[in-house]
DNA sequence: AATTGTTCGATTTTT
DNA sequence: TCGAACAATT
């Protein structure tokens, strides 16, 4: 093979690149090379001119796979990317309704609203239906909307099974005529909206089916109904779909994702051959090993076994501490000591299964000195002060957007009162109309102050009109009185830096743009609501969850918290299908490391203000033990003795055992011991046998032997 | 209009 | 326990 793009691909990867035209599922393990598959597969059509750049249409998650995707292939190829649609869903289907809005029956300037900014519409359409928000909280209900929208349901398609649904069905079509109203497309509402006009409209339809000879999807485990109906619909009859994804790392359940998707496309698709991408270019054997056996307790995987050309590797440690506190400690010394070999803290990462978890550990990392970096704040578009921004900038482009007016109509404040504020609101629900044009109208009282503020955002229009994206920002900030605002503010320092920083973000998107009109950066603003936070400087440790770290990888691997109840989190371990997404949760955390990996426990946790003892998870029972070195077998009797006052409970040390005691019973097998009560032959103990649940014991009766 | 108090809730979150 | 979110103060 004298081509270049195809030098070094394994076997199964050159006969993924190379597929004739056809639909095609690629089953791609962990460190694998997916990406480098998808990338080369469209290098290779292109430049054997089997397809024009026109033809091609790649679909990713997240807008940094996208990018890497079209940074690679800019460097395999001299050709210019922009012909191709290479992009997120969300992305992709911006793209298609802003040119063709009309048919979507959109304005021009449609805003697309964040989670944030579709809660806070949520809110005000349940304020002003006067409904009751403790019986029907916003949460759940936005919870209930975008899950219809994802199974492609209407409002007016959603079967009612009784009254409390029906309410939220009526709230549904509520917000959706207000969204109608304000001009304004939550997440949800692009994929819908872009799959009902592609299968309404034929002209449309055939139009893109005839373009997009080849289409590509990463992380197709991810996908939801809406996002595969979609696809379908594309697709039509003659295009080849090249679904690349990996069933074992579905962990999205839980926002819609349908791991099935993937062996319906199998059928769908008459699948020929599924090609498996096994050999893994990340991790060691034995961490390979743990992963594999693992995932093995899964039912109905489409099934691989990853394997590697490297060695084997050290063994995984496991570290069971007495208290999350010594937990964390041994992970700070253990790091100190990893650094003192060499490795880059950057390369070091801590995951936990939920970020309340963080805590106790940042304190440690903080006591001993420690660099370490949070994964999971605020990002940079969902920052308060460039919201008001943002939000200026909306209203100008779009009047009749409640939601951006409401942020800025008093902010900096300029006297209009919240009296003022409802009066405008019932005022724009009598005659139907938007926020906007109710203030425009509005006299009253605070008569001045309104006309004062109408004519600031006319002002804004009219003399941006002409002005470049920067210009423009830097114009509303200096005249809207926000900069001013947060120069006067005592702790407004960082927020007059972002707001520094959203003009250069500004000029960035003027350099990468192709839509470089204001509504365009609005839009990128939504959708890409920037890094979580890029502070790149100096060396530091990595914290994150479970969940983040997927996709990326690092020498050394801390996985902590490893208990019942915690990881598998108790909210998942009752029923099955919530199990196996907790197991292959665990699995993409085995496999983030590539040479050491770290299994932590805690005997006892503080969590929400109380000390739990949980037993080991049920996941250390499902790895090969010969490839766990257990550090230590903690010896938890540290007495910690908190000083019992008087009225304390009976100790259960007369009978030799005490609250935390690891200990097993002939029948339920190991638990933990909670509570207990009472005395010698009333002695009774509390225990947590995790998956078996809390019982109750008798001491005389109960054959309990500690661990 | 900004400060202080009180309540409630608490997996995971690519867009 | 602790923090966000809302209410009630001054």
């Amino acid at each position: 093979m004298s081509n270049a793009l195809l030098a070094g691909l394994n076997p199964e990867q050159l006969a993924a690149v190379t597929l004739p035209k056809q639909s095609a599922l690629i089953l791609a393990g962990a460190g694998s090379g997916k990406t480098r598959v998808l990338t080369t597969r469209i290098a290779w059509l292109l430049q054997t001119g089997q397809v024009s750049p026109q033809g091609i249409l790649a679909v990713t998650f997240t807008n940094k796979s996208a990018k890497e995707m079209l940074t690679r292939l800019s460097a395999m190829l001299p050709i210019n990317t922009r012909g191709m649609w290479i992009g997120t869903f969300h992305g992709l289907c911006n793209r298609l309704l802003r040119a063709h809005h009309r048919e979507a029956a959109l304005p021009e300037a449609f805003q697309i609203l964040d989670s944030a900014d579709q809660l806070a519409l949520i809110k005000r359409v349940l304020k002003a239906l006067n409904i009751d928000d403790e019986k029907y909280p916003p949460k759940q209900l936005q919870h209930f909307i975008n899950g219809n929208k994802e199974n492609g349901l209407r409002a007016n398609q959603v079967q009612a099974y009784d009254d409390f649904n029906r309410k939220l069905i009526e709230l549904y079509a509520a917000y959706e005529q207000q969204c109608q109203r304000e001009g304004a497309v939550d997440f949800a509402e692009l994929l819908l909206r872009c799959y009902e006009l592609l299968s309404r409209n034929e002209m449309l339809r055939e139009h893109y089916q005839a373009r997009f000879q080849h289409i590509l999807v990463d992380e197709f485990q991810d996908t939801n109904k809406l996002q595969y109906d979609w696809l379908r619909l594309l697709a039509g009859h003659n295009n080849a779909v090249f679904a690349v994804g990996d069933d074992d790392q579905s962990i999205y359940a839980f926002r819609g994702a349908r791991v099935g998707n993937m062996y319906d496309f199998e059928r769908d698709y008459q699948v020929k051959n599924l090609i498996r991408l096994e050999q893994n270019y990340r991790s060691q054997g034995n961490i390979l090993d743990a992963a594999n056996a693992l995932i093995g307790n899964n039912q109905g995987r489409l099934g691989k076994n990853l394997w590697t050309a490297e060695g084997a590797g050290e063994p995984l440690k496991v570290y069971e501490a007495f208290a999350d506190l010594d937990e964390a400690q041994f992970i700070v010394d253990e790091v100190k000591q990893l650094q003192r070999e060499g490795i880059h803290l950057n390369d070091i990462a801590v995951l936990y299964r939920s970020n309340a978890q963080s805590r106790v550990i940042e304190h440690a990392l903080f006591s001993a000195g420690l660099p370490y970096k949070v994964y999971g704040g605020l990002r940079f578009f969902e920052r308060q002060e460039i919201k008001h921004a943002l939000a200026y900038l909306r209203l100008m482009a779009n009047s009749d957007d409640d939601g951006a007016l409401l942020r800025v109509i008093n902010f900096p404040t300029r006297g209009i009162g919240a009296r003022t504020i409802e009066s405008i609101q019932s005022n724009a629900r009598l005659s139907h109309c938007s926020l906007w044009q109710a203030t425009c109208s509005g006299g009253g009282r605070s008569g001045a102050a309104l006309a004062n503020f109408v004519s600031l955002i006319e002002r804004l229009r009219s003399e941006t009109a002409e002005m470049t994206l920067p210009d423009t920002m830097e114009h509303m900030l200096d005249h809207s009185g926000l900069r001013a605002y947060y120069q006067a503010e005592k702790e407004g320092e960082d927020r007059l830096e972002n707001l520094n920083e959203l003009t250069n973000a500004a000029v960035n998107y003027l350099a990468e743009a192709e839509d470089r009109s204001l509504t365009g950066f609005l839009a990128h603003a939504s959708l890409e609501a920037g890094d979580h936070q890029a502070e790149a400087g100096q060396a530091a440790l990595q914290l994150m969850t479970v969940h983040a770290a997927k996709g990326l990888e690092f020498h050394t691997v801390f996985v902590s918290g490893l208990e019942e109840g915690l990881f598998p989190h108790e909210n998942s371990a009752m029923d099955p299908s919530g199990l196996e997404e907790e197991r292959r949760l665990m699995y993409v955390a085995i496999t983030r490391a590539r040479r050491k990996l770290y299994l932590t426990l805690s005997q006892s946790r503080m969590l929400h203000g109380q000390t739990r003892y949980n037993i080991a998870s049920r996941f250390f029972n499902e790895l090969p033990q010969g490839l766990l070195q257990w550090i230590n077998k903690a010896t938890p009797a540290a007495p910690k003795a908190p000083p019992a006052p008087a009225w304390s409970k009976p100790k259960a040390s007369e009978t030799g055992l005490r609250i935390g005691q690891s200990v097993l019973h002939p029948k339920f097998g190991a638990g933990v011991i909670i509570d207990c009560e009472g005395r010698g032959a009333d002695a009774r103990v509390q225990v947590n046998f995790g998956p078996e649940g809390v019982k109750w014991l008798m001491l005389e009766y109960a054959k309990l032997t500690p661990a």
